[in-house]
DNA sequence: TTTTACAAACCGACTAGTCGGTATTTACTT
DNA sequence: AAGTAAATACCGACTAGTCGGTTTGTAAAA
C-alpha cells in the first residue's frame, strides 16, 4: 500500500470533478474540500489552476503517443499497424474516458504556454496514424484514390467520438465496438487484392 | 439592406466570440463593448447569458435536424437518403463551423432547462440517421453484421469531428471532402448484392 | 401618456491566488 | 543514536479583482 502524495489526490479528484461539471465549473476551493485537503496545499503543488489542467492534458497525450508508437513498432505491415493502432486507442479511450473529456472539452481553457505544447502533441499523435495510411497507400494495401489525410481524420473522428457516448454500462464492450469500426475501416480503405490480407481481421458474415 | 436588431448582432458578435475564445472567457461586457452597445441592451434582449447560449445552440440544431428531414423526405431508398444526409451534414457542417464548436464545447454550460430540451433535438437528429441505417439494413441493403447504432455512432463521429480540423483555407474544400466520406460509408456498410447501385455515388478509381 | 429600446453607473457574490504561519520529514553533526 | 537545523509539505484566513445581473435614467415611438 503505497502513500498516495497529495499531487496525485489532487488530480484525480480533479479529472474527475472537471469531466462531471466542467474545468470553469470546479473551484480550486472545491478540489481541495472533495479530498479534505487546503489551498495552501494545493498552490504548493501547482503554480496555478492552469498548471493543474495542464497536467491532465499532459498525462493523457503522451501515454497515447507512447501507446500509438508502441502498436508501429510491434508490426510491420500496414495492415497490423493499423489494426493494432485502432484496437490500442479504442482501449485507452475506454480507460481513460476522463481524460479525453477533458482533453477535448476543456484544451481551450489552457494557457497560451501550455496550449502550444499540447498542440504539437496532438498533432504528433495524428502524424503516427497517418503514416500508417500512407506507407500502406504506397504499397498499393490502401486505396490511393482516397487523399490519406481525410482518411486519417475520418479514423480519428469515427474513434474519438466515442467519448461523447460509450457508456461503459451499455449494451456493447469496447472491443465488440472496436470490431466493428476495425471492419468498417478496413472494408473502406483496403485495396481488392490486399482485402484478403484484412479479411481475418474483418466481421465474418 | 435590411437593419439588423440589436438582438441579432448580439447572437452574431457572441457566435464569434464564444468560438474564439469560449463561453466561459467571454464576459457580457465584452460582447455590447465588440458591437458598441450597452448591457442594458443586451439584459432588454435575453434574460441571462445562458438563454443567449440556448438561442444559439437552438438555432443550429433547429436547422440541422430539419435539414435532416428533408433529405430524407426527398428521397425513398436507404442509400440515396443516406448520401443526400452526408451531403446536408457536411455542407451544413461548412457553413456553421462557429455554431458547431459552441454547439459541442459549451453545451454543458448551459442551465439544466435548456440543457434537456437540447439535449432530445440532439438525439433527434441521431434517430434521423438510425433510421436510415436499420432501414437498409431491413432491405438487405447494408450489411447486418454490424450493429447499426455503432454504425450511427461511426458516421456521425466521422462528420462530427471535421469541426475540429476543417479549414475553409485549406487544400480541399467541403465537397471534396464528402465525397471521400461518402465512399468510405458506403464501401464500408453496403451489402455485396448492392453495391452495383452504391457505386454511382463513390469514386472512380 | 405609456411603452419600447436602449444607455450607464452600480452592486454583490464569487473565486484565483497570496501570505504568514505550523507540522513533518530529511540531512547533517556529534 | 540522539539532537538539531534546514528544507519541505501543508494549512486557512484574507484580498483584490472580476463578472453576471440590477437599477435608474432617457429619448423616441405609438
Amino acid at each position: 500500500m503505497v502513500k498516495k502524495t497529495l499531487k496525485q489526490r489532487i488530480v484525480d479528484a480533479s479529472v474527475e470533478l472537471f469531466q462531471q461539471d466542467g474545468y470553469h465549473n470546479v473551484t480550486v476551493d472545491r478540489i481541495v474540500e472533495y479530498i479534505g485537503a487546503s489551498k495552501g496545499g494545493f498552490y504548493h503543488n501547482f503554480k496555478s489552476k492552469d498548471e493543474l489542467l495542464y497536467e491532465i492534458h499532459d498525462v493523457f497525450i503522451s501515454y497515447v503517443i507512447q501507446q500509438s508508437q508502441d502498436a508501429y513498432d510491434k508490426y510491420n505491415t500496414p495492415i497490423t499497424r493499423l489494426c493494432a493502432m485502432l484496437q490500442t486507442l479504442t482501449q485507452v479511450f475506454d480507460m481513460y474516458q476522463a481524460h479525453i473529456t477533458i482533453f477535448y472539452e476543456e484544451s481551450r481553457s489552457l494557457s497560451d504556454e501550455y496550449s502550444e505544447i499540447i498542440h504539437k502533441k496532438r498533432d504528433h499523435y495524428r502524424d503516427i496514424l497517418q503514416k500508417v495510411i500512407a506507407e500502406g497507400q504506397e504499397t498499393k494495401v490502401f486505396r490511393t484514390e482516397l487523399p490519406c489525410t481525410i482518411v486519417t481524420m475520418a479514423i480519428v473522428g469515427m474513434i474519438n467520438w466515442t467519448y461523447k457516448w460509450f457508456k461503459q454500462s451499455g449494451p456493447l464492450t469496447m472491443e465488440q465496438i472496436t470490431d466493428v469500426f476495425t471492419d468498417m475501416v478496413l472494408r473502406a480503405i483496403v485495396t481488392e487484392q490486399a482485402m484478403e490480407e484484412a479479411k481475418q481481421f474483418m466481421i465474418k458474415g
